[in-house]
DNA sequence: TTGTCCCTGTAACAAATGTTACCCTAATTG
DNA sequence: CAATTAGGGTAACATTTGTTACAGGGACAA
C-alpha cells in the first residue's frame, strides 16, 4: 500500500493497523463513490485523487458541496458509520481515485487508543463544516457569476490542471443553475478574457 | 448542578468529572455567547435553554444557520476549541439559557477515557453537519415564503411558544433578506390564515 | 452519406427578489 | 404634553435569475 497521503499525520502503529486492517479500492473518473440513501459499513480514506460530494432534493435539483482531497475522508460518511444511518449525500470521483476502506467498526476502538486517529477525525470534523460554511456562504451572500468564478478555479485546483473538460449542462448542475444561464455568464467572462470556450473544454486564463 | 438534559446520555463517572471541572454559566435572552473571531477555550454544553447560530460576511450580511437545544452542545466551537483558530460563527441566545463550560483541553482526554464522551461528541457533529445540510437546502432549494414559513416553525419549536414576539427587520436578517418583502410575504400568509400580525409579534395558527 | 443526438449561442419573456420612497401609527423619551 | 423613533404597509421600479424556444454545428452511428 503507499500511504504518503496520511502517513505523516498518523502514528506508525496505527499505520501498521490500517495497512493491516484496510483494504484498497480503486475508482474511476464518474464513479459513484456513496450514493444518496446507501449505508456504509466502512470509512474511506482518499489516498490519491479527489472526490466531489453533492446533495440533492427531492425534486432530483443538485448542488455541489465540496471537493475531498487526497489525505482526507469524507467526515459525512463517518456520521453513517457511527450510527448506522443512511447517507445524505452523494460522493462521486472527480478523476481516478484511490481509497482505503475501513470497517467502520474499528472507529470507535481506535478513538480510544490512537491520539492521532483523534486528531485526523476531528481535524476532518473541522474541514467538512468549514467546506460547508463555505458553500453556505456562496450560496447565500454571492451571486450566480462570482459562484461560477470559484466554481472554475476550485475545479482547476481539484483537477490540476487548467483545461476543463465539461459542459455548460454539468457546470449548471453543479451550482444548481440552468444551462442557458451558465453559457451567458461564461460568454461574459470569455469577453472579459479570463477565459477561453470550446466545445466540452473551457481553458482557464489564470 | 441540574444535569438532566445530559444525564442519560453520559456515563456516571464522566458526569462526576463534570461536576467537578465544569462550571455554569447563566446567559441571558439576546445575549452573544460567542462572537465572529473568538477565541474558545471552553466547550460550551447547554443544560437548559436554546441558541441560535448565525453566519455573517464581510458585508455584514447576516444568515440563521441553526438552533442547539439543551443536551447538545456546537460542535462548530468544538473545532475551534480542538484547534485554536477562530470561531466562524456567531451563536446568540433565543431565550435564557444555562450552560455548563468545560475546560477545552479535556476534550481530548475524555474521548480516550469515556465511550459515552466520545459518542455524545460525535453525535453532536453528525447533528450539526444534518442543520448545515438543511441550512444548505433551504437557501438553494426553497422559496423565500417556504423558507419563512419553516423559520417560523422552527422559531417556534425552539421556544417553546406559538406567539413569536419578534420583529420583521429580525426575520428578514436571520434570512438575509430584506423587511419589505418579509413584510410582503408575512401579509400574504395572514390572508391565508396562516397566522396574525401584530406589532411586534406574530401568532401562528397551527 | 444521412440522420440523430449533444453542445452551445441567442433572443424574448417570466418570475422572484431586492430597492427606494413614502405614509401611518404605536411606543418611547424629554 | 410634544417630539422622536421604531415598526409596519404599500406602491413603483430595478435586478437577477430562470424559462422557453429555436438555430447551427460537431460527433457519431447506421
Amino acid at each position: 500500500m503507499n500511504l504518503e497521503a496520511i502517513k505523516p499525520i498518523l502514528e506508525t502503529n496505527l499505520l501498521a493497523e490500517i495497512e493491516k486492517k484496510g483494504t484498497i479500492r480503486e475508482v474511476k473518473k464518474g464513479d459513484i463513490l456513496v450514493d444518496l440513501g446507501e449505508q456504509i459499513k466502512f470509512i474511506p480514506l482518499i489516498i490519491k485523487g479527489s472526490v466531489k460530494v453533492v446533495r440533492e432534493d427531492e425534486n432530483g435539483d443538485e448542488l455541489l458541496l465540496y471537493f475531498v482531497d487526497y489525505g482526507n475522508t469524507c467526515a459525512m460518511t463517518l456520521n453513517c458509520c457511527m450510527k448506522n444511518t443512511k447517507s445524505e449525500i452523494r460522493a462521486v470521483c472527480e478523476i481516478d481515485t484511490t481509497l482505503i476502506m475501513i470497517p467502520s467498526n474499528l472507529m470507535d476502538l481506535w478513538l480510544s487508543q490512537y491520539k492521532t486517529w483523534r486528531v485526523f477525525i476531528l481535524s476532518n470534523f473541522q474541514n467538512r463544516l468549514n467546506e460547508l460554511l463555505k458553500a453556505i456562504d456562496s450560496v447565500t451572500f454571492m451571486k450566480l457569476d462570482e459562484r461560477l468564478e470559484r466554481y472554475l478555479n476550485e475545479k482547476v485546483l481539484s483537477q490540476k490542471n487548467n483545461i476543463l473538460k465539461i459542459t455548460h449542462l454539468e457546470i449548471a448542475t453543479d451550482l444548481n443553475s440552468s444551462r442557458v444561464v451558465i453559457s451567458r455568464l461564461l460568454k461574459k467572462m470569455e469577453k472579459n478574457g479570463s477565459l477561453l470556450l470550446g466545445r466540452n473544454t473551457i481553458q482557464m486564463n489564470s
